[in-house]
DNA sequence: CTGAAAGCGCTTACAG
DNA sequence: CTGAAAGCGCTTACAG
């Protein structure tokens, strides 16, 4: 068997250099089992000094550990909708995973048809999967067994841990700031309403309005800014004395400052407009907005995974902080 | 050793059901080899009946092939600066690899310090690199035995093919459409000088405006939507009558935009603004701007490096078109 | 053309 | 507490 000398340090240089053998020094490493303090000391110490990390194709072949942790993203098609907001997500995902020399996969997890998730558990090389918005009927498909190698970036289960913002909080500042500076006629534009998440900023927005006694106005989007600018016209169309309007997310926010502007609206003046997530563009575009802490919830979902606890860890919330510019 | 039962199709269910060893099933599934067409055929078919696709773990312990294509990102700074574009091309990397059961990583490749290419040739579980961004410096590190698990998005070298879109056609076209348009003082706002990229951008407009018997007029950018704002300024500043603006990138191009309106000039009576890329946002805002099939060209790129040919393969480049739409 | 054997880098019962 | 051995799923010389 030929093969280029590899200049990779394996666990028996480590054991060599520690005095121990690769057993004993596989032990060691694993921070469980009977190893004596010097031996634990001395391999901790060889592996340290030699950068030391597992090869995980090795590993996959003996454990339940993978080479690779999965971004399941749910789609209502069969075909896998990349945004933004999932480019930053697996960005981060791999980025912390490199360093452990594992990689990281995409694939749709179809809102009908079968779930892909109980094949790719069986799948000795996947070490985990982070789920992205998912529905509580995919979740049900989530075994004991699975448990801390399945982790959802929005709801949870009694088996999933959940990470995710605080929607509820952040929309609520948002639509509060609106409240208490003298918006009566708020506007919400949702998401799509198989998204669980989406929900609980309408539910958020629905307190809100009513304990200031107003009344709700809900008016369906798709979070595409052309959404926004869609259902900005159904808005003024519907309530033509509209005097806010909160936006599910930012893009969707941007296409309805399009659309007031389009029709010499002037934003805040007339009508003032929040959006959601506090995307790169936000801040240039001067609008009012909660944070969303994407690349930590990512870096936290895919830790989680990383370690593959066998207890289900705590769930996760970020909170979401009111950003004040310009639109609102 | 105990391990859960996997579900997992191995080669040697293929061997048993072709009726042959595991090592003439292994020589069917490469393709090379002596191996009877009989031989061929039967484990050819017993591996699609079985869904079966090899364990790139256990392959990765015996060849050169890893469990994993690392995105080499060259970044000014030792940190990655993620942006949207990087995201496409990840995902887009990861999806296409999903299948294999290959993963994907990430990491920076910073323009200062050592070069991280050599290390991740040389682990074994990394099947190769596709480089974002790459400059020539960096490029000098490939030696030839590297050849075909490194491919380049930008610039090539004798040893790494080159996967990219026509910068200089989409930057002509788009110069072309403002001269035809009876434009006059073009200005343009580059990138930062560092990227071999934003050089072909320059050297078409260059060369279209000096056709045109016009004079060149640069402003330094850094692709971001503020720094268009602020090369705007610069530029309203330096060439008060412009005419014209057309921006390294669609978010610079954005900047502009709202430099100008901001300052009640109209766009594209007064100046006329192109970009370059057509992202997804840029059809809300009405761009016009040329075309950029990230997806296309980082599958492109993927695939090379799925595919390890022991050539170095030709060079790819996908065309640019002119995408007109309201702000030129 | 074919199969038995060795070996990649790990982990984990199994005996000391 | 420790090491020798087996085995994960592959590929590849090595003998037929």
């Amino acid at each position: 068997v030929a093969r280029a000398a590899s200049t990779t340090v394996t666990i028996v240089d480590v054991a060599r250099r520690a005095g121990v053998s690769k057993s004993t020094a596989s032990r060691a490493l694993a921070g469980e089992g009977r190893v004596s303090p010097g031996a634990l000391e001395r391999v901790a110490r060889a592996a340290v000094e030699l950068s030391f990390v597992p090869n995980p194709a090795a590993r996959a072949l003996v454990t339940t550990r993978g080479t690779r942790l999965v971004v399941g993203v749910v789609s209502p098609g069969p075909t896998l909708a990349v945004d933004a907001y999932l480019g930053r997500v697996i960005s981060a995902a791999a980025s912390l995973c490199e360093p452990e020399r594992i990689g990281v996969g995409l694939q749709a997890f179809p809102l009908t048809g079968p779930n892909p998730l109980p094949a790719l558990m069986s799948d000795p090389t996947v070490q985990g999967v982070v789920l992205v918005n998912t529905t509580e009927a995919l979740l049900q498909a989530v075994q004991p067994d699975f448990a801390g190698r399945v982790v959802s970036i929005g709801i949870g289960s009694v088996f999933v841990p959940s990470v995710d913002v605080d929607n509820g909080a952040g929309s609520a500042a948002v639509v509060r700031h609106l409240v208490k500076s003298g918006r009566r006629r708020i506007v919400m534009i949702t998401g799509p309403h198989w998204l669980p998440c989406a929900r609980r900023s309408v539910r958020a927005y629905t307190d809100v309005v009513r304990a200031a006694g107003l009344t709700t106005r809900i008016v369906r989007g798709d979070f595409t800014a052309e959404s926004g600018r869609i259902a900005t016209m159904a808005a003024l169309r519907r309530w033509p004395d509209l005097d806010a309007v909160v936006a599910i997310c930012d893009a969707t926010a941007l296409g309805a400052i399009a659309e007031l502007r389009s029709r010499s609206i002037a934003v805040p003046s007339d009508v003032a407009v929040v959006g959601f997530d506090d995307i790169p563009f936000a801040e240039f575009a001067g609008l009012t907005t909660a944070t969303h802490p994407v690349e930590r919830i990512a870096e936290a979902a895919t830790r989680a995974v990383l370690e593959s606890r066998p207890r289900r860890p705590d769930d996760i919330v970020f909170s979401s902080d009111l950003v004040l510019r310009q639109s609102a």
